[in-house]
DNA sequence: CCAATTCATACCAAATTACTATGTTATCTC
DNA sequence: GAGATAACATAGTAATTTGGTATGAATTGG
């Protein structure tokens, strides 16, 4: 649930190609040098989103990525996730936990975790890439 | 801004600590047994909480710890920000990270990371003592 | 065929996390 | 005032995570 640099990076090359591309797909080489970031990182992360559908890639000579989705129906959440599998599970420490709680009290803790991390993803499921680029076109 | 063990454990420790004093201090050992907690390590996460003024204590023998606020007026977020100083700070990976993010772009992600901290840590902030203690007797 | 590109896997150093170990200091009880 | 009880302090440590790098294979356009 937490905002890495990880997240940072995707955000960041991910809208470098959303503004690199004109309906042409965009070479990693060309988003991480525009963006200076590590290059084979970036491709981790980009089959990730791939995985996930935020993205598709052509191969070859003149491929690249492109973005699969309108930037509206991308979220924050929707690319934490494609990151991190265990983005859920992993927000309230563990996923066997639930037992851990119950030890002398009744368990009550649990189901707080649980609407806590359901209102956080709730809200970075609302901030989408459409937001996050036109904030970046505002500073021009 | 994670929720993890440390967190968790910490929240556990003082609702014991609530319920199990009647404005007598409660020892760290009673809340660890009670708890099932490792007790060297909640007593450096409460030497943290002592250090903010959460919470208070009481040298020698019959002493412990009471809490030093009204449960009303301890949050989730009071407690993260007492056992994790950076904790601000580190929700957007680093404190040096505002200049990493005007590479390629005009600087528009800083205040997006800071926007979504903002609001995670309202949130948090709204999450009282007296709640999470509330839960737990619904529970009985 | 060749160059450009994505895809895949394995490794690695540094940081973080969740502890344990080993004490020291302060205070109450007797 | 001696002894027990408790908080306080610091250093070390094993396991995990994070943010990469290294090396190379697979795919496609020209």
């Amino acid at each position: 649930m937490q905002i890495t640099t990880k997240t940072g990076y995707a955000v960041r090359a991910l809208s470098e190609l959303v503004l690199s591309s004109n309906g042409k797909p965009v070479s990693m080489s060309e988003i991480c040098q525009k963006q200076n970031l590590p290059i084979k990182y970036i491709e981790q992360l980009f089959r990730k989103l791939k995985k996930r559908g935020i993205v598709k890639s052509i191969h070859g000579s003149r491929g690249g990525y492109l973005l699969n989705k309108p930037i509206s129906e991308v979220s924050l959440k929707d690319i934490m996730h494609a990151l991190d599998d265990s983005f859920s599970n992993k927000f309230c420490y563990g996923t066997n936990a639930h037992s851990e709680y119950c030890t002398g009290f009744p368990c009550g803790f649990y189901e707080l975790w649980d609407d806590i991390k359901n209102f956080i993803e709730d809200y970075l499921d609302t901030i989408k890439l459409e937001q996050i680029i036109s904030r970046l076109q505002e500073k021009k």
